[in-house]
Formats: structure tokens, C-alpha cells, sequence
DNA sequence: CTAAGAATATACTTTTTAGTATATTTGCAA
DNA sequence: TTGCAAATATACTAAAAAGTATATTCTTAG
């Protein structure tokens, strides 16, 4: 079993991963994630060396659990087509995410960009590995015949990742999944006429 | 002529303003500010509020810029489909853009989301407003034969805007426009496809 | 050209946030 | 079971940030 130490530090992580999601890493401070966690500075500071610490390894948290997650989903599919259809599905809910506040790539990509060099790094390794990821399976698509040798798997990925980013941020701030639900629609449509 | 003390103003809000685009408003102190304007405190005092004051002004005033620069690139075309590919190509450059720091209606959604609900209202109209209008002259388009029956406007305006945001999210993170400018070239062709 | 008030600068106080030193409690290996 | 180290709590200091009171310097209307 794992020691108090390691529970406590994931629970930390745990319950300061949605704070630093809604209300990115700058917005959140210490005192925060002591009244978040009901824990002391004392607590803290034994698993933490600092805020930059504590919120290298939130961000990493989450990205990790997205990362694991999205997985799961995409994994449990046999099909090319079933798999991105299944990460499309992920992320139908705009509103209520599986970390609270929208994604935690793109949250964390935003706010990394022109003020945290060491996390924006993280993020990009992991947007890279999931285009990676996605033209991959866009390509085995191809090879075992679901998709036409006309489906450009680069381009596809980078629209359909950016325009779900993109959609879930204008679905939360609009309060209205309606046109996130079209978009996926719309999405899937476009990779079905790939199909032969 | 303009007085002092509105010269003075425009100018903290100018300088503000790629101030608060790169490190957010949570991220931007009044220190900040006043290192770049080379002010004091009497002065931003005297012209704002407070922090929260400021904070509204100046992320109204890049809301503002923007829109304004938009409509003038859109509005010097004159069929339908020259001010859309005008209204993508506006966004392709994504490391450099308009107002440093990437696309300010996008960093604002983003942090002002869960956070802070004024500045959020804000966004969501200026965006309501953008899709209203870029659905317009998709309809428009529609009307005097640009385009086909066949293209669901709203659809569209959505998808273009969502991937092209989430492009320059994904192309400022992985520090290269290559797959932005193959997503303009994409979203050009898509919409190629419903002329007649 | 100049006086009154607007604009800006200086020098503070207050509040918030981060971080630390030390005391107390708790888990667990012997 | 117990004692000691690990974990956690308490109570502080330090630094940063916001905000204010007041002095000084500009603008400009008359």
C-alpha cells in the first residue's frame, strides 16, 4: 500500500488540479490549495518545494490524467474510424470536463505560452505526441482500407484537434453545447467521406 | 485635439494591452504596468479605478482593437468569399500577431471563463457578434450566388473560427505556423467546394 | 501671463501572498 | 508496544502587491 506521504501528495495534486484548471496558475495562490485541501502550510511545504514546484507537478498531474485518459477511450476502439470517433465523443461536454474548467492542454497552453517557458514545453511534447498519436491511427486507417489514400491524416488532425479546442472554448464561454455537438457532427461527417 | 489626461489614458491602454495579452490578468500587476508606461501611481490612480478597473478597460480596449481591425480587413472586400479568406488570412500569423501574445478574444475566454464572469459577458458577446456576422456573409454569399444552398453557415463560421483559434493556440505552443497556414489553405478549399 | 485646477510624482500604509522555524502529532519498524 | 523518524500543524517573518495621502508640476481658460 502506499505511505501517508504519497497519498497525501496525490490527494494535493488531486484536488489542486481542477483549482489550477479554472483559475490557471497564476490565479491561484498557496492559500488556495490550503483551503481546497483543509491542509496546513506545514503539510505543504513537506511535499512542495515551492508555488513553482507545486504547480509544475499540478500541471503535469493533469495533463498526465487527460493524456491517460484519452487513451482508455481511443484504446477501447478496434476501428481507425472508431477511435477518432471516440476521441471526438471525449470531448462532447464542453461544460462539465473531466478536469473542471475546460481542458487542461489548451487552459495550460494559453497561459504557459509567453510566461512559463518550462511548462509550455511539457504541453507542447504532449500536443505533439497527440498528433502524433492521431496521424497514426488516421494512417493505419489508410493501410487496412477504412480510409481513402486521399485523407491528408496531418491536416485532418490539426483541424479537427484545433477546431474541438477551439470549440470547447467558445461552448463554455457562450454557455451552450449546442454548436460543440454540431461541430462533432460535422467532423465526423468530414472523416466519413474519406471512408471507401 | 485629444487632452492630457485622455492622451495619457489611450496611452497606459496601449501599452496595457499586450501587457495583459501575454500574461494574462491575473498575471499582469500594477508594477508591471507601471514599469512599462513608465508611470507612477498618482497617474494610474488618477485614471483608473483600481486593479479591477484597469483590468476591464484595458481588456475592453484589445476586445475593441481587434474587432475594429477585423471588420476594416474584412470590409475592404467585396464578394462573400473574399472576406472570408480576408477574415482567415488576418490570422495567419500566429507567433506575431496583431496585439502580441496571441488572439486576445481567446486568451480573455480562456482565463476569464471560470473567473471572472464581467470580463466573461464581455467576450461572449464580442464572439456572439463575430459568428453573427461572419454567418451573415456566408448568407449573403449564399443570396447572390456565391455559394451553394448546401453550406450550412452557421456550421461553418463555427468550425473556421474554432480551428483557427485553436490553431494559433497549438502553433504558438509548438513554436511553428506551418500547420496554420496548411489549415487556412484547408478551411479555403472547404469552403471552395460551395461555390458554384 | 497667470491663477486654479487638473495631472502626475513621491512617499507612505495596508493587504495579500510566499516562505520558514519550530512545535506537535502520527505512522510504523523493531 | 514503543520510540523515533516522518508527517503535519502552528506561529511566525519576508516579500510583493494593492491602494492612499499628500506634495509637486504641468495645462489651459480667461
Amino acid at each position: 500500500m502506499w505511505s501517508k506521504a504519497e497519498r497525501t501528495k496525490q490527494f494535493i495534486l488531486e484536488t489542486a488540479a481542477p483549482l489550477y484548471n479554472e483559475k490557471g496558475i497564476s490565479g491561484v495562490s498557496i492559500d488556495d490549495v490550503l483551503a481546497a485541501t483543509k491542509l496546513t502550510k506545514g503539510c505543504l511545504y513537506g511535499h512542495f518545494e515551492g508555488k513553482e514546484d507545486l504547480s509544475a507537478q499540478v500541471v503535469d498531474y493533469s495533463l498526465s490524467k487527460m493524456a491517460e485518459k484519452i487513451g482508455q477511450v481511443v484504446l477501447k476502439e478496434k476501428t481507425a474510424k472508431g477511435k477518432i470517433f471516440a476521441f471526438m465523443d471525449f470531448y462532447k461536454n464542453p461544460i462539465d470536463t473531466y478536469i473542471s474548467g475546460g481542458c487542461p492542454f489548451f487552459n495550460t497552453a494559453v497561459e504557459a505560452d509567453d510566461n512559463f517557458p518550462d511548462i509550455k514545453k511539457k504541453v507542447a511534447a504532449r500536443l505533439q505526441f497527440g498528433q502524433e498519436s492521431l496521424i497514426s491511427i488516421l494512417e493505419e486507417g489508410k493501410q487496412n482500407g477504412e480510409f481513402t489514400m486521399r485523407l491528408d491524416s496531418a491536416i485532418f488532425a490539426f483541424k479537427m484537434f484545433a477546431a474541438i479546442e477551439g470549440g470547447i472554448v467558445m461552448s463554455r464561454t457562450l454557455n451552450d453545447a449546442k454548436m460543440m455537438h454540431r461541430l462533432i457532427k460535422n467532423l465526423k461527417q468530414e472523416l466519413d467521406s474519406y471512408t471507401v
